[in-house]
DNA sequence: CCGAAATATGACCACCCGGTCACCTCTGTA
DNA sequence: TACAGAGGTGACCGGGTGGTCATATTTCGG
């Protein structure tokens, strides 16, 4: 939580440490990014940045905070949406790719906080899987409940897919840039590998 | 590439300076390990250090070799065996599993490496990775030949979702204890989301 | 216009890093 | 024994880090 002070700013000031930290933050993990970098891209002193955040952790976790924000407005219309669990997750990843397009550094910063896995955010980054986990885990009891998903299924195993492979999709919306390729790879999750022994329709 | 000084070392002493470099990489990233602490920690002086590899660099790719040499071990059993590509992806990951338990810290050198996507070694690691791509899409495409995998699906895709699940499973080999989870992940990706009209047999 | 409180500043601190190099020791050969 | 070359060493270098603090400046109520 930034102090008060940050809050009393004037708004020029303020969004030009906001964004020389965006900017750090997005290239480097929390580990290596350096706060002097940011203080001297934004023109103001050293001291002055502990006026506002306790330190770089609480700068860090409140410029995570706002990437977050950002994304929730996107992502936020999909399970808005009417529709099977499969378009939902699809419309889920088309926001989310837009996302990355609009805001590719609060992308890379969402990104780059994922991967702190080892480091001193795992308190933190557990927090925000288990949201999310719950979050899909209502929309997956519905679905199944509908009897629309495979039955046989640990819903738990499910989640586990649906998370590995939105990680490494969001991970790669730098890369995959046709929208066809998302299609099939939401494809793959929702008929499995395995040959049908029936022709569907 | 160490240099042959190295080598000429007597065994003692070297296998002091690998278990000492394998613990500190296994502890931290490659970025954020200290070369400082694995001389101290086996004893030897940090000019000996550069007798022995060229930098940092060279010695930390040395360990993951090192720590990838044992995998192979391991999991070529699985690429060995008879059996479907469901079996052998299973056989794969029960070997993977089972490496994580005999050489812990061998495993978490790998999975460090991975993370390292914006560092420094992006090139080692997409070498890697295309070289595990063609292991698997040699074995998707015989699959697919046999008619034994869904022929709707792209093969890239096939190998996207793959490789998520798959690094996903292994980046949590530290909590998933039960054989049954890994059972009922890939049971997910073999059988599809999507309610199955018709029973299974 | 004054004084107190809030804010701004950057030199400075202790610490850590990877890498170097002049010097020392050891070993084996002539 | 003398000497050469390989190997070993750790003090030292330049550079970077997050964080602090005495001091200067600004703001603002009385």
């Amino acid at each position: 939580m930034p102090k008060q002070t940050f809050f009393n700013l004037e708004p020029e000031r303020r969004e030009a440490i906001i964004k020389a930290a965006v900017e750090e933050f997005a290239q480097a993990p929390f580990e290596q990014a350096s706060l002097t970098k940011i203080v001297e891209n934004c023109g103001i002193a050293k001291g002055s940045m502990y006026q506002y955040f306790k330190d770089k952790r609480d700068l860090y976790l409140y410029i995570v905070d706002l990437a977050y924000e950002q994304k929730r407005a996107y992502v936020a219309k999909a399970f808005a949406k009417e529709g099977d669990i499969f378009s939902v997750l699809e419309e889920y990843y088309q926001e989310s790719y837009a996302f990355a397009l609009d805001h590719p550094l609060f992308h890379q910063v969402t990104n780059k906080f994922w991967d702190n896995k080892g480091g001193s955010l795992r308190l933190e980054l557990e927090k925000g899987r288990l949201s999310r986990a719950s979050d899909f885990a209502q929309f997956l009891d519905a679905a199944m409940a509908e009897g629309k998903v495979n039955g046989e299924l640990d819903p738990e195993a499910v989640f586990f897919v649906y998370h590995a492979v939105g990680k490494e999709l969001i991970d790669n919306f730098d890369q995959v840039r046709s929208d066809g390729f998302l299609k099939r790879v939401l494809d793959v999750l929702r008929l499995g590998l395995a040959a049908r022994e029936e022709a569907e329709k």
